[in-house]
DNA sequence: AATATACTAGTAATAGTTATCATTAAGGAG
DNA sequence: CTCCTTAATGATAACTATTACTAGTATATT
């Protein structure tokens, strides 16, 4: 893996966040910095950064993938109304049972993703008004 | 919501299912039945059955969507080389903590999906033998 | 049987992502 | 430092999954 202008870029806007952008927000902010980088580019970085655990790819609900800049296994709570996703706190840990030998099988098991979803405090303060 | 042939054929053919097939699978075997029926149609009624609590339109990793014929609320196993999602038991029960509790926030949670995700048995032994 | 309208087939459009390809630039070897 | 291999880039096209549109059809209520 190279060490490219646009990957230390994409990575240092990426880690300026607190929330989980997707590719074309992130795009459109390495832009101001960079203003000739393709979609591409941002896509096959964020790929290349999350695949040698940099970052974190996530595959949620919703349509889109969301990059977070926190490698390290924590949870999530999504929006259905606004897509936002909100991290739960790192030392929050869900004691998950080895569903192998529940199953007697012989999966490998990589991982695990917990994802609670609703309305996040805003949008549920939101409903309440209309 | 109006009875339909096309959506009956849906359901049916859904219900056959042991694994959770995406839209253009049960596309293409609703059209053995009915070959004039469009994918709209599938993708349209699979929305509906969904959102009325027949069916459970699954959100997880990977790039489709997925149904299941089973709205009860159970977890899954996601292999990352075949695509395949397997059900865990029904009565496998983790208890996942309040996050608003925990958080002191007011969201609005209205579920949780709970993915493992890894290599099933078959595309394990694969590898192994490559 | 008449009627209002939800649903359909067929198709176009959209969104998100990945692939292609000629050109550029890392970064190791000499 | 210069050369050279090749990974990475920008620009664009292609692709995949899903949704939207619309004229015509069929359901189910009156």
């Amino acid at each position: 893996m190279r060490n490219t202008e646009q990957k230390s870029v994409i990575l240092e806007v990426l880690q300026t966040h607190k929330d989980h952008p997707t590719a074309d927000q992130l795009y459109s902010e390495v832009r101001e910095r960079l203003p000739k980088i393709s979609l591409g580019t941002v896509y096959r970085n964020l790929e290349k950064l999350s695949s040698s655990g940099v970052i974190m790819k996530l595959e949620l609900g919703g349509n889109q993938k969301r990059f977070d800049p926190n490698p390290m296994d924590h949870y999530h709570f999504r929006c259905i109304t606004c897509s936002s996703i909100e991290d739960l706190p790192q030392d929050l840990k869900v004691d998950l049972p080895d569903i192998n030998s529940e199953t007697r099988s012989n999966r490998v098991i990589l991982g695990t993703t917990l994802e609670y979803y609703g309305y996040c405090e805003e949008c549920a303060a939101n409903k309440i008004l209309n």
